[in-house]
DNA sequence: AACTGATGTAATCACTGGTTGACTTTCTCC
DNA sequence: GGAGAAAGTCAACCAGTGATTACATCAGTT
C-alpha cells in the first residue's frame, strides 16, 4: 500500500478495484448521478478502463448489480428457517463496518433504465421473495405477499439508514434484530 | 380543456401543470435521469418557463419537494390513532387511480443532492416517525424506532410496487390493508 | 389605436460526461 | 535481451443538458 511507484499492473486486480468503487458510488448515489471518471478515481485508475473492460458505464452497472446479487443470494443458506431471518436480516443491514453503506441491498434499489439490468434487479428481488415465502411452509400469492411486506421492511430500512435517519441510522443490532423479529414473527409466524 | 388552439394564458395553471409534470418524473426517474426539457413537454410548455417560474431544475424539484411533502402531512389528521393507520397507509400506498404512482411517497425518497432539499425530505420523514410514534402514547427513542419501522415498510411497499414485483403490485386494498394492520400491531400495538 | 407588462417561443451558449482511438509503459515468454 | 502482447494513459470528440438571451404575442389600460 505504499504510494511510492505505480502499482503493479494486474487486470484482475484493477477490474475488481472498479467494481468495488463502482459499487459504492451506484449504491450511494444512484446510476445517472454516478460519473465514470470518479468512479476511476476511486479505483486509482483511468477512466478508459472502464470501456475496456466493462464495455460501458451500462456494462459497469449490470456487473455491479449482478456481483452484488450473487453475493447476497449466496448469503442465504439453504436450509435457513423463518426463525433465522431476523438475524439474517440485521446483519446485511448493519453491514460490517459502522458508517459503510450496505451496498448489496442498495444496488438492488438502483435502476439504470437498462431493460437486462432490470431483470437481474427484479429477479433477484423475486426470487428473495420466493424463498422467504418457502420458508413459512405455506406457497401460492398470498405466502408471496406475506413475505414480500417483509422484504419490503428490509428495503424501507436501509434507505432510512443510509440516509441518516435517528435514531434508526444510529441503532445497532440489539434493538434492531427484535423489532425485526417481532414484524416477521406478525407477518410469517 | 379543448385542444384546439393556444391555451388560454394563466400563468398559475402553468406553474400548476408544469409542478405536476415534474411530480410524475422526479418520482418516477429520480433527480439527475430527469430531463427539463421532458418536464415542459409533459406540461405542454416551453422549458425556458422552468428558469421564469421556479429559477432552475433545483428550485422546481424544491417545490416539488415541499408541496409533496404539504399534501402528505395535511393527509394525515390530527386525531388519528394506530387503529386508523392501516387505511390511511393503504390508500396513500394503492393511490387514487390504477397504474398512477404514489408520487407524494416517491418524492420523499429522492435526492438531488441540494442541502436545502435535503432538509424538506428528511424533515418530513422525521415528522411522520414522531407522529406516529405519538399516537401510541409512548415517547422516548424506542417508541421513534417502532414507528420508523411501520414508516419503512411503507415506503419499501411503495418501492416494490412501483417497480412492479408480483403479485404485490397487482394486489388491491382487500389484500393489503390487513397485512399492514398484522404489521403495524406487532410494533405498534 | 398606442402603450405596457406579463406570458410564451426559438435559437444559442457553455459545459459536462461517456466514448473512442492512438499512444506509452509494463509484462511475459522464447 | 528483444519481440510481441497486455495493461494502462492521454487527448480529443460528440451528443446531450441546463441555462440564457433576444424576440414575438397577448391582455388589459388609457
Amino acid at each position: 500500500m505504499s504510494a511510492a511507484g505505480p502499482r503493479r499492473r494486474d487486470s484482475a486486480a484493477t477490474k475488481q478495484a472498479l467494481l468495488e468503487a463502482a459499487r459504492r458510488r451506484f449504491a450511494a448515489d444512484g446510476y445517472a448521478a454516478t460519473y465514470i471518471r470518479d468512479i476511476a478515481q476511486d479505483a486509482g485508475v483511468n477512466v478508459a478502463l472502464i470501456a475496456r473492460y466493462f464495455g460501458s458505464k451500462e456494462g459497469l452497472f449490470r456487473d455491479c448489480l449482478a456481483s452484488s446479487a450473487d453475493d447476497l443470494e449466496r448469503s442465504v443458506a439453504d436450509n435457513l428457517t423463518v426463525d433465522d431471518l431476523p438475524e439474517l436480516m440485521t446483519s446485511h443491514l448493519t453491514g460490517l463496518k459502522k458508517g459503510e453503506y450496505p451496498t448489496r441491498i442498495l444496488m438492488l434499489l438502483r435502476s439504470s433504465g437498462d431493460e437486462r439490468a432490470e431483470e437481474i434487479r427484479l429477479g433477484t428481488l423475486r426470487s428473495f421473495a420466493e424463498r422467504i415465502a418457502a420458508m413459512t411452509g405455506s406457497s401460492g400469492d398470498a405466502a408471496v405477499l406475506d413475505a414480500q411486506f417483509v422484504l419490503a421492511a428490509t428495503l424501507g430500512l436501509t434507505i432510512l439508514r443510509s440516509s441518516g435517519m435517528q435514531p434508526l441510522a444510529a441503532a445497532g443490532e440489539a434493538e434492531i434484530t427484535p423489532r425485526l423479529r417481532r414484524l416477521i414473527t406478525a407477518m410469517l409466524g
